[in-house]
DNA sequence: TTACGATAAGTGTATATACACATACTATCT
DNA sequence: AGATAGTATGTGTATATACACTTATCGTAA
């Protein structure tokens, strides 16, 4: 006699573990290269829209902003990243290094690699999906 | 002039943003119970599928053993299940406790909620969002 | 029975995430 | 200028996650 709540279902569960797998996925192809894919999403962040606070960093992954602190010094700590006051002294201004550019210019293809077989699992459903996750920042 | 590749679109960067924004829906719809949707998951396994051990939980859900091994740490400071040891002495087998029980049936209803709130956002795309999903254990 | 491979679980370490608080600095109002 | 509200950031704490390693136990082959 169970409930009729139907717990297998769980939407929450579901995309963690799709979450946890497609993570895993990005890592694997980044092995060797000393950066995760977390790193490299701060990376690239940094590298197409230039110098910026760690809050607009932040606002540009959409992630929580003392997550970003921590994976900004876990960079500063690897030098893939400069970070300078601002004329505002309670700014810290984030910019990647060359090291940064050299170790990002050597993952994009790793990215692509592990971007194309994400999509190609998904195929056509890919549109719905990316707009069904867009949509999810109503939350 | 940008690389040609295209990172805004990243399906890591969407599914972990998603991943949380989920999480923490469900975790709201649990506010003042004690719980929250990590354990509310391990209780509806224990309930569901009965006393068990840790590497079974851990296929239940679809996570890392050792996650579950601390997961099951907070819900035994809890007091919310029972660990006891199998014949096999290398098994300790987990039940939830009198205590777990109560919690669940209260927290069942949050779940419903906070599931309905999802499946109305993805209407019409869950099932393909759901078998899209269920496919990424082939990476 | 003993040796060895397999299995269940725990621990150490690093990172990711969330939230409450604290601190320092800026901007603005009076 | 001085008080105050707002902003940028850091830190403490707890949990989630991954992976390497260790320990204890079991099952089985020799």
């Amino acid at each position: 006699m169970k409930p009729e709540v139907e717990f297998s279902d769980c939407m929450c569960l579901s995309i963690r573990k799709a979450s946890r797998n497609i993570t895993q996925a990005y890592n694997e192809e980044f092995q060797g290269l000393g950066i995760n894919i977390t790193q490299f999403s701060v990376l690239a962040i940094l590298f197409g829209s230039g110098k910026q606070t760690i809050t607009k960093v932040a606002h540009h992954l959409g992630a929580e902003r003392t997550t970003v602190t921590r994976a900004i010094a876990i960079l500063e700590k690897m030098k893939l990243i400069n970070i300078v006051l601002g004329t505002d002294k309670r700014e810290r201004l984030i910019a990647i290094s060359k090291k940064g550019t050299e170790i990002l210019d050597l993952a994009r293809p790793r990215w692509k690699s592990a971007q194309l077989k994400i999509e190609h699992l998904l195929t056509n459903q890919i549109d719905n999906l990316r707009s069904n996750l867009g949509r999810l920042h109503h939350l």
